[in-house]
DNA sequence: CTGGAGCCGTAAGGGATCCGTCAGTGCGAC
DNA sequence: GTCGCACTGACGGATCCCTTACGGCTCCAG
């Protein structure tokens, strides 16, 4: 059972690191955002500690991106005690929100409860079709031709496209829907956009642009990644 | 999304189920411990909130009766704010637990955070006849042609067409419905659209498109879809 | 029995929409 | 300036929706 502890403050770090040890933990730290992130990605914990007041990513957006590939349970504990920073934290993915100071007993009690539920984990971040390879972690696209493994290179909106259409594998994602989450709402009319995204993705992706096998449109409706057999 | 509120005081009662009806839940309610067991087995709650102080069973009496069949998710509101007491709540299969007072916006957060979870063990929406599978979730039907299974291309009206049809199983649809939930309102004399695709349909999803089994016609009021044998 | 009126199923064609593609412009960063 | 990115506009070509037409069927009036 791996606990990922992020907080920036030692103390609290260590005093936690001991807790959690004590208790039969493995305990693995950050004192980032970012390397909390990092961590999440390729530790597989099997839970998360997450401090709101680490510089660098805000809690918030820790949580979002952790929540964009896993759904590890994320613990909350911070100094923060407005109910306005707890509900942000629990609507954005987190599933318990501590204040500090805390019981230890009580502390050690919510995690048990949350990780009681574990449902298997192991959440590979990376999806891979074809010779494509995504990591949705790192926000990373590779390319493996001829034996070796080449960097592919996404404006950020062809990243954003992409990756509302991975999250979905086998399934139909409207225009309105992929208009909505890359280019934001007041954009309902705009569908060219995704032509001519869809285009350049096709373009870098796909062994074929002209005859997609990974990225497929549903005429009059809107598009679908289709991962197919695994290689 | 139907949530059991159990308390054994009305005051709190009563301004629960108002703070949860505003939210847009179901409640149901009971004010002994023997009722919320009953409740709990026989509505099949979405979520059980729980206060501990009830008369009659205690509170981790009841849970520990409720996780004997069910794993719904349980959060504890009580006024013993003293950590033995959460922590054998926690331990005793609750999954999150709140001291009186609280506030209404946490608690509403904090229901989110337990309801958002449990989502994805919902019904299979998978329609199954003939030798066509249709897979209401993911937009996509297939059929199985000598053991090999090949999509089947459908046009955006084609698709809600059936999408209607395979919604109501077993069920007269009429005209007036069909073209109502299909082509939208104003086109009640337009039935010559339903002959023209009932038959592409047929064509697609049919083993005898002349004489079809699954998608039947009730001359003079509408269309049937019948799943008939499961195979 | 016979003929006609609806209703249903089928086929073919035209117009509108949608898709893929390719240039080209504007804008900000370096 | 130069480069990269987002966006615009326009063009064939494919697809889709709707219209129109025709034949078969049932049912009922004559």
């Amino acid at each position: 059972m791996k606990i990922l502890v992020a907080d920036d403050d030692p103390q609290i770090l260590a005093a936690l690191r001991i807790l959690l040890h004590a208790h039969g933990y493995e305990v693995v730290l950050a004192r980032t955002g970012t390397a909390a992130l990092d961590a999440a990605a390729h530790e597989h914990p099997d839970l998360v500690l997450l401090d709101l007041g680490m510089p660098g990513l805000s809690g918030v957006q820790v949580i979002r991106a952790i929540r964009g590939w896993s759904t590890v349970p994320i613990l909350v504990v911070s100094g923060r005690t407005e109910s306005y920073d707890k509900v942000a934290a629990l609507d954005t993915g987190a599933d318990d929100y501590v204040t500090k100071p805390f019981l230890a007993d009580e502390l050690a009690a919510r995690i048990r409860a949350l990780t009681r539920r574990n449902v298997p984990d192991a959440e590979e971040p990376v999806v891979r079709f074809g010779d494509v390879e995504v990591d949705l972690a790192r926000h990373r696209v590779t390319r493996s031709v001829g034996g070796q493994e080449t960097a592919v290179r996404l404006t950020p909106t062809e990243w954003a496209f992409l990756e509302v259409l991975v999250r979905n594998p086998d399934r139909l994602v409207t225009r309105q829907y992929l208009l909505d989450h890359v280019w934001g709402p007041g954009h309902a009319n705009d569908s060219g956009y995704l032509r001519l995204y869809m285009a350049q993705l096709r373009k870098k992706l796909e062994r074929e642009p002209a005859e997609p096998v990974h990225l497929l449109t549903d005429p009059g409706l809107g598009y679908r990644f289709v991962p197919g057999a695994r290689s």
